[in-house]
DNA sequence: TTGTATGCGTTATCAC
DNA sequence: GTGATAACGCATACAA
């Protein structure tokens, strides 16, 4: 048998005082005179209390857990910021929910529930987007304001944003393959859908004009992110006529797939094939040779993500609109960039002269004018 | 402002009959005359209702809520099971709370809160080292049978453990690399606090035995799991004397960046030395040349401990001890394992010739006798 | 099969 | 500063 866990009821007999007092010593302590803050506080450790979630949740209207929610919970590039923000949250006192918001499941109306049944008392949402029935039940639920974005985002929802200038990391790539000598830039996509992909992808063919290169269709080949692929960008970029001699993959998943593809294919990396991803990922500082990429602070996104979060929660910020925060990215040097070997093709002059930058460095692309 | 959200009784209104009916068509559908059951439920969608999981929870002394403990949320090789066990989890009417063992901040006292204060029902642990606290919480809270190992465990708990055949596995590593004629092999480790490090490790000194190898002290080297440990154990297992020709890391990011190291190094793998990783990551498949390892089941896992604790928690498996399932595991041939080319050492006779297995493959090697 | 009435454990609203 | 008491929204024992 067990016996029943103490209640408020147990504490306030053994100290003498009504629930009421209990209940005060522990949300607003201050209310309290010294005496019977600390006669409460030792009943409390006498009796072994707890207070039942369950029943402050249903009195207060909360629930002190918030939700996230993660495109492919598989996918290791979340971990490190799930991490993050689990460290803030938990340590603010909230528990975190985590959802797969690519479950085959019925997954959309899991979250909706979340929000109708008050189970959660917001959410920051990796996956920019969000469906219709999520927005739904984020609306009926008046949840609305409790909702950041992290990394990714819809302009279509009025909510705070916290992402990399993925408009600026794209530049900064572009920009590195350039100042090392390369004129025939390749890049390899995330899914069209995709928000990051169409940012990396855009700005990709807006630096590469402002060099003044030409892209060849075949140049840009359609990937999701995912190891597989890289490899199979590679078998096509390397399958083209007039062949790249640097590549902008727009995840180090797929830069460190196709890079060893093409080691595999007897493409020596980084000499006949200059390869840059994006994220930062911990291994693309342990492959051999080490994959030149831009960083993103994923830590520092879930963090960000989470305050944002818990100031809402807070009932602070409550500024109208699109709140964004960019976190901040940078180019990281390794081994899987170099100066082209070959300078023969479409150079008209001396190609291994990094051309002059045409616009500044400074501004962040991403911002709107 | 926003419209109070309805109740059960505004439900119990539109349909005509009493909440505690409308409870029954949400709880037991079966006890119901089917025409009450469809206007209940007509009334349901007319009204929007969604019940109030706080105030079902407090009725029921449930949660509807599962912790799953993670050691190092930011490591990659979780992912994938905490994903798995999120679909089954989720597809059963229970949401997911994730902590982080290892997180600087108390979230020992945070595990054990979340039991006492009744916020969730049951917990998976991917962590081996259960901490007192959190041992004094569950018994505390007469929730040690809710709870369940998965990939490690404690010896110290008789408590249902979902896990891989880690001796088995080390047995394969180590019966590949003689098989192919290595005679001299190593071993990168993982944290000597770690159950599966211990049974790699010494799975790997029997089955040296069993293949009548010798081990050079030298040839142990302390890891951690991380990708860091493994280009340090590359930098001072190609440092020792009689140098090995083959070595079994304890995981797949040890064994990448082993690998990276050595070709940094110009050591050629698998030509000059052989490596076998553990876990087959997804990277193995794609890295260069593609990691050979002993492959675990990481999403069977996490189902697998996910349907165990469902079944605790439905009352079922009231088995008492520990209940042990094996997960199985598997030998991936790729790239980086080979006959060794030097075969000068201490080969008493022909070294590329497999020696004879000493036992047989079939017996499990983690069961007891 | 359905309705009535009570209590789950806490916090908020009043008084004092 | 503290105490009595009424909700919070639901599920269930019991009665019908």
């Amino acid at each position: 048998m067990q016996k029943a866990p103490p209640k408020i009821k147990d504490v306030a007999q053994v100290a003498g005082v009504s629930t009421a007092t209990v209940s005060r010593a522990l949300t607003q302590p201050d209310r309290l005179s010294e005496a019977t803050r600390a006669k409460v506080f030792d009943a409390i450790e006498a009796t072994g209390y707890r207070v039942n979630q369950a029943a402050r949740n249903l009195r207060t209207r909360r629930a002190g857990a918030v939700l996230v929610l993660v495109p492919n919970l598989g996918n290791p590039f979340f971990s490190a910021i799930l991490s993050s923000m689990n460290d803030v949250l938990s340590a603010n006192g909230y528990s975190v929910l985590v959802f797969d918001s690519q479950q085959p499941g019925a997954s959309e109306q899991a979250v909706a529930d979340c929000f109708l049944n008050g189970s959660v008392d917001g959410m920051i949402t990796l996956d920019g987007n969000m469906s219709t029935i999520t927005a739904k039940a984020l609306r009926s639920a008046n949840m609305m304001q409790n909702v950041v974005f992290c990394c990714e985002w819809s302009d279509q929802w009025p909510l705070p944003s916290i992402r990399s200038n993925n408009g600026l990391g794209a530049r900064l790539a572009v920009d590195h393959l350039v100042a090392l000598g390369h004129r025939r830039i390749a890049h390899v996509t995330g899914p069209d859908c995709n928000i990051l992909a169409q940012m990396r992808k855009s700005a990709y063919i807006d630096r590469c004009a402002a060099h003044g290169l030409d892209i060849a269709p075949d140049w840009i080949v359609q990937g999701d992110f995912s190891l597989g692929a890289g490899a199979l960008a590679a078998d096509r970029i390397l399958a083209v006529n007039s062949r790249p001699t640097g590549v902008f993959c727009a995840s180090d998943a797929m830069a460190l797939s196709f890079v060893a593809r093409c080691r595999q294919r007897g493409v020596r990396v980084p000499e006949d094939m200059s390869v840059i991803g994006f994220d930062d990922i911990e291994m693309a500082a342990f492959s051999e040779p080490g994959l030149t990429t831009i960083r993103q602070d994923r830590s520092g996104l879930g963090r960000l993500a989470a305050q944002e979060l818990l100031a809402r929660l807070r009932g602070e910020q409550k500024t109208e609109g699109a709140h964004v925060i960019y976190s901040p990215v940078a180019l990281i040097e390794r081994g899987t960039t170099a100066p082209p070997l070959d300078n023969s093709a479409d150079s008209p002059a001396n190609g291994r002269t990094p051309p002059s930058k045409p616009t500044e460095f400074q501004e962040p692309v991403d911002k709107p004018a």
